[in-house]
DNA sequence: TCAACAATAAATGTCGACAATATAGCCATG
DNA sequence: CATGGCTATATTGTCGACATTTATTGTTGA
């Protein structure tokens, strides 16, 4: 089911899917499951379900589960199956790492060649984070607050560095799902804003200095000692909004 | 053909291949071949000749080419097949400037936390290029060109950093193919030996510039205006050594 | 009641056959 | 001689069936 076009439905709503579905999709949409914290870590992730949740065959679900475990956001277990990623501490540091290595030095590139259209893009960007938080719909919150990041790396101009960018800000979410204490704090108010004025006014420097602070505020808020359990349906999950 | 212990071999040497080939392998070893120069950008992938030359069935050549296509090694073309990634200018300007953005950082990061057996790593590796230099081994020279890179990045003891700048060093290996002019372009004799001497003496600053300043220097000495056709037989090719 | 074990069920890994498409070669035609 | 269309071949994409392994359930015995 969840195919449309296809004419028994049961239960439950339909969801409407592109006509063509290829791994990329699939990709993306778990990617964006995960960005969300509709999938939690350690969530398997059957190959039958998904392939009735997209409406494919098992090849191409095997595929996308394939391009997603060399992302580090699923892992692959021999004859038992794919599950999302649960990364340990270690492995968290290492994320957290990389994104303070990278990320500043992307912040102070994008100082050095904004457009005005770009800047228009990540202005409308914050201001959805905005009123997100306004109006207390936390789960957008979430997803806006790992996008920021990535649209950032998308101004810089380098599809390279965006993909990189999104990978390891996916994986940074399973481990704020993991190890974060509260949601303040995932996302401290006013932070992206503080970037961006500085990305404004041209001050590379400043920009540099506050995504590192920025990134390193994310991690400080993190802890270790807390492992999570959790569960839920992955039709549900996966399904079209 | 191509597995150990196969009974019916025909022409060719026979090469040893491990007991268990999985994508990995594969993977690693077109890798390999790319960073050598030994794969030209552009060159067909055949399934068929591919399955052969590891021994595997094709669903294990397919899920490699998958891999690598999502590393930008390679152009998966519907119906028509994979080929060696072949970069434009602008893919071209877009890896370097990841590069150039990525590895000071990392140069630097390596000199605030370098262990002694790291640091000898290092040099070992330099003292290997130095040989391969001097009794002008070219092919081997370009490959520890590039994999000083990569060691580099182990050394920041960050696995995920390692593997994006082995994904760039790849790319930048078929680029240098592409449009270098010169093999002294490829690699000014002393750089290496000049970034190893700044992390050794503590000196971050003189690390990140220098790398820098290398990038760079790689990247002028590449000619946009000027493409190349080559050809080449994949088993012989991609056959072990 | 619980532990160990056996049988069953479910899920994944693998392989082969077939369909869809592109490429190469050929012939006819201008 | 060049060109355009057509056929034959080769290659890739897809699907289904089967083998292998794991997980679950039920049973037996202490």
């Amino acid at each position: 089911m969840g195919i449309s076009g296809n004419s028994a439905m049961v239960g439950k709503t339909e969801r409407t899917l592109p006509d063509r579905v290829d791994e990329e999709f699939i990709v993306e949409r778990i990617f964006s499951a995960v960005m969300e914290h509709r999938l939690a870590p350690a969530t398997k992730l059957n190959e039958h379900k998904l392939c009735d949740t997209f409406g494919v065959g098992r090849m191409r679900v095997r595929r996308a589960l394939l391009l997603l475990s060399s992302q580090g956001i699923v892992d692959l277990e021999t004859h038992r199956g794919a599950f999302v990623a649960s990364p340990g501490p270690t492995e968290a540091n290492e994320v957290f790492k990389a994104r303070a290595l990278l990320e500043p030095a992307i912040a102070r590139q994008v100082v050095a060649d904004i457009v005005p259209e770009k800047m228009e893009m990540l202005r409308q960007h914050i201001s959805m984070e905005s009123e997100a938080r306004e109006n207390d719909r936390g789960v957008d919150l979430i997803r806006l607050s790992g996008e920021f990041h990535v649209k950032l790396a998308l101004a810089s101009g380098n599809s390279i560095l965006k993909r990189v960018v999104r990978e390891l800000v996916t994986r940074s979410s399973l481990i704020v799902g993991l190890f974060g204490t509260s949601n303040h704090t995932i996302c401290p108010a006013n932070e992206h804003l503080n970037i961006l004025g500085a990305i404004e006014r041209g001050d590379s420097d400043a920009a540099e200095t506050l995504m590192f602070e920025h990134l390193n505020r994310i991690r400080d808020g993190l802890n270790f000692s807390v492992p999570k359990p959790q569960e839920g349906d992955l039709a549900e999950i996966l399904g079209l909004t």
